[in-house]
This record gives C-alpha cells, sequence and structure tokens, in this order.
DNA sequence: ACGGGTATTTGATCTAAAACAAGCTTCCGA
DNA sequence: TCGGAAGCTTGTTTTAGATCAAATACCCGT
C-alpha cells in the first residue's frame, strides 16, 4: 500500500518515537487516497468509519447548527491528523470536513482503533496528544471569542493560517489555499460583511493585501499587534 | 488511604469497567483531601503536579488572559476527572482550578500517568474518554458563542447547570452552589448587567426565581424554548 | 442592631457590528 | 467575447448589548 517511502513518512509528528517495524505495519493496514477539491470526506453525525491522516493539502472541519449556520472549527494541514472520533470514544463523526484544495490522506478504518492502543501504543499517545492541544486551542479560541472584538478576531485567525500555511513570496505571506471573506467569517463568528471592510482598511494601512479567494499578509508585525489589541487605528 | 470503600465508588464514571484489584491498587495511590470553598486547587501556567477526581462539591476551571479578563470554561462535577494535563501531554496546568463548595477529592502525582496508562489501561481508556467529550463540548460552546445571541446563550448556561447539578426543591429545581451574575456572564462571554436584565424578565415571566447567588428554574421547558432561540418575547 | 462590604438592579447613553441594499469585479464556461 | 455566477466592496440604517452611573438590597461579623 505504501507507495510511500516509509523513511519520508517517519517524522510526520503522529509517528514521531513509532520504530520502524511497527511503523510500517500500520503503514501496511491504511489505504492512501487522493481527494480533489470541495470534495466532503465525511459527515457530522455519519457513523466513523476511519479515521485519516492528511499527506498533502488542506482540510475544512465544519460544524453546522440545527438553524443552518455554518462555524469553521480548524483547518486541518499536512502532516496532521482527522476524523479520530474513535480515539474520543464517538461513534459518529461531530462535524463535516471538506477539502479545501486538492489532497492526499491515508486512512484507516476506525475499528482497528482497538488494535492501535495494543500494538502501536506510541501512536495511540500522539494521537492523544493531537487531541489534547486540540482541546487547548479551542479553549483559546472560545476565551477569545468572549473577550475579544472582531477585528482582533480576525487579525488572529489569518496570523495563525499565515504561520501554519503561509508561503514566502516577494509580497509577504501568502495563505497556501483558496480562502474567501466567507470562510474568515465562519472562522471568527462575524459577518463576511465585517471582514470585507476589515481587510480592505488593513489594505489602505499596507497590512495586507488581498484579493478574490487570497490573502497575503505584508506587515505580519502590525497584524500581531492588531491581535493583541494594542492598535486601535 | 481509602477511608472510600471501594465497591462504593466503582461505578464513578472515570472507574467503570475496572476490574477490582487494579481499583483498589489504583485507590491506594490516590490521597484523598478535603478543600474548603474558594480555595484555589491550582494555577493557570504552574507544573501539572497532580491530577484530580472530584468526589464531592463543586469546581470551577477558569481561563484568565493576559488582559485580566476571566471565562469560566467549565463547572466540574462530583465524579469527574479534572487537571488531567499529563494526559493530554502537557506538562503546566492550562487554567486555574478553584472550589465553589467545600469539595473532597482524590488526587494523583501527575507523574503516576505513564504507569497507568501500561497499567490500567481501562482507566486510561475512560480519561480519554471524557478529554473526548470536553473537546465536544468545548466546541459545542464555540458554535454556540459564533452564532446565538447573549439570552440564548445565559439560558443555555443556566439550563446546564441546572440539569448536571439541579435539585428539585418545591419551587424548581435550585443549582445547587452558590453562583453570581457575574460568574454567569464569565460562562457566556458578556456583562453581569446584562445577565442582571436578563434573569429580571425571566423572574418577571414567571420563568425562574433567582435571589444573591442562588438561581431556581421554575419553568425549564420554556427556558429551553428560549435557549432555542424559539421565543422572542 | 449596626455598619461596611459585596451583590444586584435599573436607568441612560453610546457604539461595534449586524442587517439591509446596491453596485462592482473577476472568473469561467459556452 | 459574452453572459452569468460567485465573490467582493461599500454606503446607510438599525440594534443588541456594552458602558457609564447610581441607587438599592442583602449578608455577615461585631
Amino acid at each position: 500500500m505504501s507507495l510511500l517511502d516509509a523513511s519520508l513518512i517517519a517524522d510526520v509528528p503522529p509517528f514521531r518515537g513509532i520504530n520502524r517495524e511497527n511503523l510500517v505495519e500500520l503503514l501496511s493496514k491504511a489505504k492512501s487516497e487522493r481527494y480533489e477539491i470541495g470534495r466532503t470526506i465525511f459527515c457530522q453525525g455519519e457513523e466513523a468509519h476511519s479515521f485519516f491522516l492528511l499527506l498533502d493539502g488542506h482540510v475544512r472541519v465544519i460544524k453546522v447548527t440545527p438553524e443552518g449556520d455554518q462555524v469553521i472549527a480548524r483547518y486541518i494541514s499536512n502532516g496532521e491528523l482527522f476524523g479520530i472520533a474513535h480515539a474520543l470514544g464517538l461513534e459518529r463523526y461531530p462535524a463535516n470536513a471538506v477539502t479545501a484544495v486538492d489532497c492526499v490522506m491515508l486512512s484507516w478504518p476506525g475499528k482497528l482503533w482497538g488494535t492501535i492502543i495494543e500494538k502501536y501504543p506510541t501512536f495511540a499517545t500522539n494521537t492523544y496528544q493531537t487531541v489534547g492541544s486540540r482541546l487547548q486551542e479551542t479553549q483559546n479560541k472560545l476565551v477569545e471569542m468572549a473577550t475579544k472584538r472582531v477585528e482582533q478576531r480576525v487579525a488572529n485567525a489569518i496570523l495563525k493560517l499565515a504561520n501554519q500555511t503561509g508561503r514566502k513570496t516577494d509580497e509577504g505571506i501568502l495563505i497556501d489555499f483558496p480562502i474567501s471573506r466567507q470562510n474568515i467569517s465562519e472562522m471568527t463568528g462575524t459577518t463576511l460583511h465585517t471582514v470585507s471592510r476589515i481587510l480592505s482598511a488593513w489594505e489602505n494601512k499596507g497590512i495586507v493585501k488581498s484579493g478574490r479567494k487570497k490573502i497575503t499578509v505584508t506587515e505580519d508585525h502590525q497584524l500581531a499587534l492588531l491581535a493583541a489589541g494594542e492598535l486601535y487605528n
């Protein structure tokens, strides 16, 4: 199953510390698949059949409310696990996952999780660490929502995307996948209109350059100040 | 160490499915302690020395921002684990924990966690399940913050408290520990003034009865409608 | 029973951001 | 190269809820 050389993948964080033999075994149980842009990987409420490791691309994790409002819980990048409902003792996926660009990922059948805990405890521990850091990250976002205003939240969201997935260009740090005003509003709990106004204002001040589904951060330090709420004009 | 009879504690959720021998062993490694009301159990940023199981009482888990704003992440009740930084691969506590009433709890040294995974895998699995459900709960709160207005969030918060920790009285369901308007505002991302106004309005409609640090829900169904945003007047 | 601290209520004003409403730009497929 | 859809901008109006500002109620210790 591995066209992927085990040695190439060995330093992806979820595999850190696993011995060679176990890694090869674990990879042999995975299915590798390509997902084209916009494809739904799994749906909220659906029975959790698999868990995934993203090898290349970006995935949006989306929560949908009964009223139809949509919130982007996080973006998954390169080398991250997702859809790990089984590790959390869940039978159903708690969110949707949709590719933001073309992706390649590994997947394991969810029912394998029990075996994994026993046979590859290092991998299990790494997975739990992922869960732990997501809990923290989510809690931090909650605090941010409760205490910061919209501009700071938007600054923070863009800053994080730039740091995690940004690509250096001659103009600044480009967020490396198509992201709309609407998407950013769904990450920060506001409206696309407000995001548009904020980005326009920043563009005038030379902090960002942006276009259709495209954002480049030119003055990340300024943006960090805005995120911290230290600058008001 | 166990004045506590193992058989009494055996059906506390984190211990579910553990065999008798392991349970006794696990309990023998715990320290049991009483914490009086208002006492700080641990602080955000402090090195994680122990993890805890609350046997009786209520604990507030609080996140503090660099600016000094305070957010109540959750209330811990009877039979719940908390301070489980070690299980998440963290070296420091990510929040404060303060008792909301007099409490009794068990604690284990954090450095034991490695041993626990090996020797009491069932307990470890239960712990991870706790983490999983907290991640979900936190994510749901985030969605709520992003999409619902203040009154709905307050309704939801009070409803949850009433369900989880409420005591039936002849007037309705009483939240069984002292909770101020300020506390509720810190749970819902608003101000004590707004909470006060909302409670006054509800009191006029006969949905709740409330006093100083005391709330009784008299019409929980009405409150559930408000939480869902189905009622506007 | 009194006094001071803590919690609550309620009014008045202000404002950030939502909602409403057009118009404009960019892209892509026919 | 044209037309329509999707995405973006920007002006205006509205409003939920914060902020400002007192006044009042309750509780506990002496």
